[in-house]
DNA sequence: GTACGACATGTCAACCTGAACATGTCATCA
DNA sequence: TGATGACATGTTCAGGTTGACATGTCGTAC
């Protein structure tokens, strides 16, 4: 179901129709979220049953441009404050560390070193986004403050991991 | 496809029933990649047919015992060596941060607090358990030191997000 | 001897997800 | 005018994942 709040929450900013909603998802999003076109566009028909959110217009090429409605943000609110939060998480960078001992050596460091590098080269970018947002670059909106949280977690979590790797490659199976 | 390998990974350590490895996944593995009994069960009758695992032996209560094949042995090799990382990333504890702007600064404090007390209690139960292995309570088998990996990035990851989280208490959203 | 809890395996329906396919519009430039 | 590329929305299907339900066995403690 978070894939229907997210949209609800991004709604809540400014109307916006699937195409915007997908570009979203595809730049900022999709990097702890992932989601395709068609399941917001599927998603997008339900929340208009439902009534959560409606169509303001309809432009060119089909368009059709959606708002939030007072539901909608009511039922975006109680997600926020009254849904536990789900802390699954699903890493298969790390599901394979569980079988670093079926590699040889060899293998195992020059993986490691090809994960280090991706995750140093994601921390950075994150990193390089937050200060951008610190400097000002994007506004200081409430909504770029939220973002700005985002990406602090975003280069954390891959520095995090980037660290891990070297960890590894300084600690090889034997 | 990750079940698929994890699960032979797993049966290359040691022969074992479907239940046994629904355990570790439970356990272990699960804080990594969630897999229910009935999807390692439909996997493990899929692995049969395609001769990456066979039966060693029938137990009490129906308790089939499985074991890798030589096949099944260099497709998890090849899976680790060859098949590209997949980096997808699903956390919904970020994906809320996006949208914390929609909550009160006492929500929002509450929130954060409730993230950081989870994420710290986690990170401590992995760094116990890397620091019980660095004593050698586990043995020190090839196996053991994968596990010591992993458990190295669970403690990261989850000091990484404790410490996420402490750091958005102190930048709050205005 | 029987009730209970842990062991052990499975099915099914529903839902989520992603890749591929399909359709059509609009602006721009040659 | 016609080609191209970005815009925009959808369907379909296969496959992964989950929760609920169902069934039965074995050891043991009362």
């Amino acid at each position: 179901m978070s894939l229907r709040h997210a949209l609800l929450g991004l709604l809540a900013e400014a109307p916006a129709s699937g195409w915007d909603l997908s570009r979203r998802f595809e730049d900022v999003l999709g990097s702890v979220w992932p989601a395709g076109h068609p399941q917001i566009y599927g998603e997008l028909r339900k929340l208009d049953e439902d009534k959560l959110i409606e169509v303001v217009s309809e432009g060119p090429r089909r368009r059709k441009e959606y708002r939030v409605t007072a539901e909608g943000l009511t039922e975006v609110r109680r997600w926020l404050t009254e849904v536990d939060v789900d802390h699954t998480l699903r890493l298969e960078p790390i599901l394979r560390s569980v079988f670093f001992w079926l590699m040889t050596p060899d293998q195992l460091t020059k993986h490691l070193r090809d994960e280090a590098d991706y995750f140093t080269t994601l921390a950075r970018t994150y990193r390089n986004l937050a200060d951008a947002k610190d400097r000002g670059e994007y506004g200081t909106s409430p909504q770029t403050q939220a973002l700005r949280v985002a990406a602090e977690a975003g280069a954390e979590l891959n520095e995090a991991l980037a660290h891990w790797a070297e960890w590894a490659i300084k600690h090889p199976i034997s």
